[in-house]
Order: structure tokens, then C-alpha cells, then sequence
DNA sequence: TTAGGTTCCGTACTTAAGTACGGAGTCAAT
DNA sequence: ATTGACTCCGTACTTAAGTACGGAACCTAA
């Protein structure tokens, strides 16, 4: 099993040295003792590859729109027994994914309207406030 | 031409009255003048039509993504001539909104399975970092 | 005309999610 | 053994977008 230093884990999340730590601080990274190879002085943390999944997990669940608070509940349930808290927890996430996803479908065509609006010519304004009207997000 | 308070045109723009006294600060919302009906001691600022179409329309622009900071050049260039301008801002928040599209698209398949792994009977883990496995967002 | 609800304004506080800093300890290569 | 990079840790700062507060001015209905 490769062991890393705490630069290489954020490096394969994606995130910075610093984020770690901060999510080490919020509970939602474990912090694993330190050790050196020769068994001299403290050591160093050093992280496995449950540690990138975990890190990678918290990305892809941000994106899904959780709060480090909800997804630190999401890491417990992984490995705990409450199935029903879990599907409590996706599928309110869901509903509210879908709703963005909606609204930003709608944002998109106004977005196109403006583009299409603005593209004719270069010269006099184009009614962006306009291009927005009747969008009900 | 309907007048109204500030609490009314809030109350129209679906935000709270210190947002839109926010929005003035940010030179996002006109300030406008104090009067009174019977022109007697300074009176109160009144909004009309324009200013809640305003308002409206900085909320669907950030529904769209756009910062503040975007939404007032924006804005600016409602009334201006730079439509070359109006055009990269759109396509540029478009090509984001694309990604971001495709981002939550992709998070909703993660918590899709997630619901499911997590669905058959009510004993037992469900692998949550699991179900979010192999997505690239 | 007086009571109460609003408005106005400046200033301060909040929240989420980081980001930065500084000094001391540790590691790896020369 | 030294040097330069990296780690550790506590604390402080940042950013965006609000939210809240408090006192003075204002407006409206009774």
C-alpha cells in the first residue's frame, strides 16, 4: 500500500494542503498519527488510499450541492447501519438538485436569448434586462 | 405609474428590504430621490416599474450565475453600445453554466445510485462513497 | 396630535468554505 | 552535518452576499 504525505492526498483530490487540513479540523478528514520510517522522533502524518477516496468523495459530494456539515453525516452513515437516514438524505438532495438543474435550463435560454439578441450588428444597446423577462427563477 | 415603498418593491422582488438597500450600496439599485406627497418635511425614496423590473432581473442573472460585480456591469451595459461586450459575458457565463449543467447531471446519476444502493431493505451499510465512485465532477 | 409602524443610514455582525501566516519540528539529499 | 523543502499547528484573515441593530426622521390612522 503507497503511503503519501499530506501534499501528494491533496494533490490527487484536487484540493490544497491547507483544505485538508480545514477538513481534518471540521472531522470530515481523519488526522493518522505521525511515524517516521526509522522509527526517530515524531514523524510525519502519512495518508492510504482510503484517505484519496474519502477526499474525492467530499468533491464529488460538494458538487452534488451537500454542505460539509451534511456530508460529514454522510461519511458516518457509510459506515454505520441507518440506510433510511441515507435515503432521507439523497433524496432531498435530489429533489433539490432538480429544481437547479431546472433553473439553470432556464438560464441557459435566457443567456441564448441575450447572445442572440446582442449578436445582430455592433451598434446601439441590446435590451439585456429584457433578454431576462418571463424567467420564473 | 403604481409608487412604492422600498418594503413593497422587496416584497415584488421576492428579497428583504436590506437586500435591496445592499443592492443600492452596490450601485446595482438606483437611489432615488425623497419626496413627499404633500411636499411637506424631506419624504421618502419611492420606486416605480423600472426599478422592479431591475430588481427581478438581477435575481434571474444570479440564478445564472453572474456575481453581483458581473450583474452591475451588466446592468451598465443594458443601457449602453458595447453589445461585443454583452456577447462575451453571455457566452462566457454560458459555456460555465454548460459545465455546471453537466456537473450536477452527472451528481445526480452519484445520488441516483446512491438511492438505490441505499433502498433494498433496512439492514446493513450502504456503500455512500461508494455510489459516488468514477464521478469525474 | 399622538401612537405605531416605516424608512433611512451608518456600522457591525454572520455564514460557508476556504486561505494565509509564522514559528517550530522533521525529512531527504548533499 | 547542513541546508532547503515540507509538515504541523494555532490563529487570523478573506470573500460573497447578505442580515441585523439602533437611533433619528417620517408617515398614517385614529
Amino acid at each position: 500500500m503507497k503511503v503519501r504525505t499530506i501534499a501528494a492526498l491533496a494533490q490527487e483530490g484536487g484540493v490544497g494542503v491547507e483544505t485538508v487540513r480545514f477538513y481534518q479540523r471540521r472531522g470530515l478528514m481523519p488526522t493518522p498519527d505521525r511515524w517516521s520510517r526509522d522509527g526517530v522522533g515524531a514523524g510525519i502524518r502519512r495518508y492510504g488510499e482510503e484517505d484519496v477516496r474519502r477526499l474525492k468523495f467530499i468533491r464529488s459530494a460538494q458538487t452534488a450541492g451537500f454542505t460539509l456539515e451534511q456530508i460529514k453525516e454522510l461519511l458516518s452513515l457509510d459506515a454505520g447501519e441507518d440506510r433510511a437516514r441515507a435515503r432521507v438524505l439523497a433524496s432531498e438532495r435530489l429533489a433539490a438538485l432538480d429544481r437547479t438543474i431546472a433553473d439553470l435550463e432556464d438560464a441557459r435560454s435566457a443567456l441564448r436569448r441575450l447572445a442572440s439578441a446582442c449578436a445582430s450588428r455592433d451598434s446601439g444597446p441590446c435590451p439585456i434586462i429584457a433578454a431576462f423577462q418571463g424567467v420564473t427563477a
